[in-house]
DNA sequence: TTAAGTGCAAAATCTTTGCAAATGT
DNA sequence: ACATTTGCAAAGATTTTGCACTTAA
């Protein structure tokens, strides 16, 4: 699960702490789904894009969230489980899902993560991107 | 398989014949495998940005290519087999490889599709980047 | 105090829009 | 001849870079 805690997450990632980073974690742990800048920039009110950024990507590297890229193109950004040490072991938890009724982004733990093999090719990372009704759209 | 010819994969997708058409066809034809805007751009030699753009979109509205992107963003196009007669059922079909070493591009056929369900959601559309090594620098 | 983080201005990309000129049937 | 397509200029949108100011340890 998830360090709860704004300031033990940034400690236990090495990384300085600072208000705009707390600010933009506090968007993660508020919306506790995939959330893009946008949605950040408004929760937050009007943060430097540059400095977003720079601490999304920052983020990034230290593995505290993932990047999510839907076949749109559009980004969204997800923080990290305790279990993903790694951008590859991070996709290979999880798929990720767009609802086509209320376009939400989550990510799903699916029980078998598919492996695939293709003759000659050697594939070491599969990244997922489903889409249909969540469990919400469809009640 | 493929129409290999430039004119009649026009004449059957119902799309007028024009001669910047049949050049981006032709690097489709060319380089037989996915391939983006730089790479088409260089091969048929400086042809206008928005007309290129315009082609593409009109290819893929008619299903003559299909849109891939990756997870870095970038965008790739491939040319869709006959079968493929709507977006889903092409992405139903095969999954996209991006080879670590070489950085090409490519659609794999997979005996296996696989099929992921996730309680309370309804998943009917798959997308699936795979990286790793290719056949060739396997070897 | 001083190294790291942030904001602003501006550059670099990438994609779209509007309109006039060129092309296809 | 007439509708469609293409090229150019310019607008939008998104992301990056450089540098001076601010903040955290």
């Amino acid at each position: 699960m998830l360090h709860f805690d704004k300031k033990n997450i940034l400690e236990t990632k090495g990384v300085q702490l600072t208000s705009k980073r707390l600010s933009i974690l506090s968007s993660f742990l508020y919306y506790k789904k995939p959330i893009n800048l946008k949605t950040i920039r408004e929760h937050i009110g009007g943060m430097d894009r540059v400095t977003l950024f720079r601490i999304l990507s920052l983020f990034e590297s230290k593995n505290i969230i993932h990047k999510i890229t839907l076949d749109s193109g559009l980004i969204y950004y997800a923080i990290c489980k305790e279990k993903c040490s790694s951008d590859s072991e991070c996709a290979h938890t999880h798929v990720h899902f767009l609802c086509n009724v209320c376009e939400d982004v989550s990510c799903l733990e699916v029980e078998d993560f598919p492996v695939l093999q293709h003759s000659g090719f050697s594939i070491n990372n599969l990244s997922i991107n489903a889409s249909g009704t969540c469990n919400n759209c469809s009640k």
